[in-house]
DNA sequence: TTCTACGTTTTGTCCTGGACAATTAGTTCG
DNA sequence: CGAACTAATTGTCCAGGACAAAACGTAGAA
């Protein structure tokens, strides 16, 4: 139950933190310092994964690495989340206690408990204002007590499961029928995070599109592929906040040239916030927005 | 729409081949042979990266890069999965050809006819059978013919997606109420594939498990603190073919080490097929395999 | 004061070329 | 024909240098 050698690549696994980031922080800052095996090669102690654990996630919520890691470890404390915190006064303060009670069920690892009760939200609601009104904001919520450390990683997990599952039952129930248009639903290599998708996919069926969800994880050239299979009228992607923002204008583009022109490309979720224009590409800022964006694209059609 | 220019990072992402492993090709075979940016910096034409993707998947089936490489892309040929090709004795010739047209809904890229098709599987078989004589069977289809190259990724994907969620529509219906034991089902960091989980989980939970699904890619501390928050009895991992297996008994065995002896820890999936015993870990070889050992775990108890 | 432009620091990623251990293939001997 | 051994193959790790893009901070303009 002790001990447990991790060489550098399962820290860059349990961490996310690249190889070189790992070399090139103990050049430069000192920090980790891990043993050596006998043959000069890194070991870390579990502890320093730990910390580097932390770390990160400290940086995800825009701190920076040089000054976390000159600090002990009592910058547990700097968890401060440091988000200027916009009060939710956009809904009430009673949304907001229920979504609260939502997430404490998954805190106490309640699975199902948690089931039962978004099951009932979604028959209160019906499935858009479940979707627009439950499933993002505790998603959000549930994105800001990560970045504050009060979410285990295995909780998060559990969260994201269980709502997956809600969400694609939900689904499955709409009915089927000559649809359009056709919108092929995925994500790039990297972002794994399918939460965001199946929102969107939720929303377009509603309005009667043609979802064809190919999962996470694409290759930019097999979505190529994928959209003239599919004879798709648009490409949709989710980048989630914790995607690295720089390379999304980069992707978006490189995707754009390998699209058919008459293929439109959309780019929504929580990572395409406050990105500049990529030419070409829709960029959907929130849910709402992608139901614009729909009923744009059909007026264009007319 | 031409001439995507692939950084070294955008290859690694596209093919799963590391960046270490680009750069000593290219010094050890002379392939890839990239263009170089401004600085110096390598640049892949699509056209390397596409050659790349094969010869990984050709890899995948079993072949060696050394000879890969020194061969012009006509061992577009060699697609010969070179496995013996066991004849499907097993089941009867017209059971193998019903799962052959289910293929081939998803190979016209019909994803409502498969979905309806499965759906009537289900209804007609149950979901015991449905799990080990449909999914389990189509699975390794689908993966055959991956390795053989008749199946893009884009296909794949398609029929995961509608797979998952089949099951975790039958897995919802199923009923409630005290349960035992109490397994958390997940995958290692590096492992997405979820479909061997959630025909563990369906099985599991017909024969009145409590499930905990903490879907894919926990890392192996968090998997620990999952099992004490949920009090597990048993941590079942999932390891797909397409898992490096040499990674697997160090990992079993790490994860062993931070794991309560009193959790029983399986392993189970494509992956660990022919592979040696760690103790300490039960290799579910099959998914009969794992049936057995949840009875015996059962009687162990009394 | 608030905002914009510009220099400075920080930071991630890429580079080369060497080394080595673990797996796999091939060969010889019992 | 199988087992033991040698040779080739192959992935991963290492050091330390370099550089561009992003973040930051400061000064000047509105």
């Amino acid at each position: 139950m002790n001990n447990p050698r991790f060489n550098i690549a399962a820290v860059e696994r349990d961490t996310g933190l690249s190889k070189d980031v790992l070399r090139v922080w103990e050049r430069r800052y000192g920090f980790p310092v891990p043993d050596r095996d006998d043959h000069g090669e890194r070991i870390y102690p579990a502890e320093q994964v730990e910390r580097l654990r932390l770390v990160k996630r400290l940086m995800d919520a825009g701190h920076r690495p040089g000054k976390l890691l000159a600090t002990p470890t009592e910058e547990l404390n700097a968890l401060a989340p440091r988000r200027p915190e916009p009060p939710g006064a956009a809904s009430g303060a009673g949304a907001a206690a229920e979504l609260g009670d939502l997430m404490s069920l998954i805190k106490q690892h309640d699975g199902a408990a948690y089931q039962q009760a978004m099951q009932q939200r979604l028959a209160r609601q019906g499935l858009e204002r479940f979707v627009q009104d439950t499933v993002a904001p505790l998603t959000r919520l549930v994105g800001a007590a990560w970045e504050e450390g009060s979410v285990e990683v295995f909780e998060e997990h559990l969260f994201t499961e269980l709502t997956k599952r809600l969400l694609r039952q939900a689904i499955a129930t709409l009915p089927g029928g000559k649809r359009s248009p056709r919108i092929v639903l995925t994500s790039v290599p990297d972002e794994p995070h399918v939460l965001g998708l199946l929102m969107a996919e939720a929303l377009f069926a509603l309005e009667g599109a043609e979802c064809i969800p190919l999962g996470t994880q694409m290759p930019l050239l097999e979505i190529a592929r994928a959209a003239a299979a599919h004879r798709a009228d648009i490409v949709a992607l989710s980048f989630s906040v914790a995607f690295p923002k720089r390379q999304i204008p980069g992707l978006l583009q490189q995707l754009r040239t390998v699209l058919p022109a008459e293929v439109a490309l959309w780019a929504g979720g929580g990572g395409v916030k406050r990105l500049p224009e990529v030419a070409g590409v829709e960029l959907l800022i929130s849910l709402e927005r992608s139901l614009v964006a729909l009923e744009a694209w059909r007026r264009k059609q007319m």
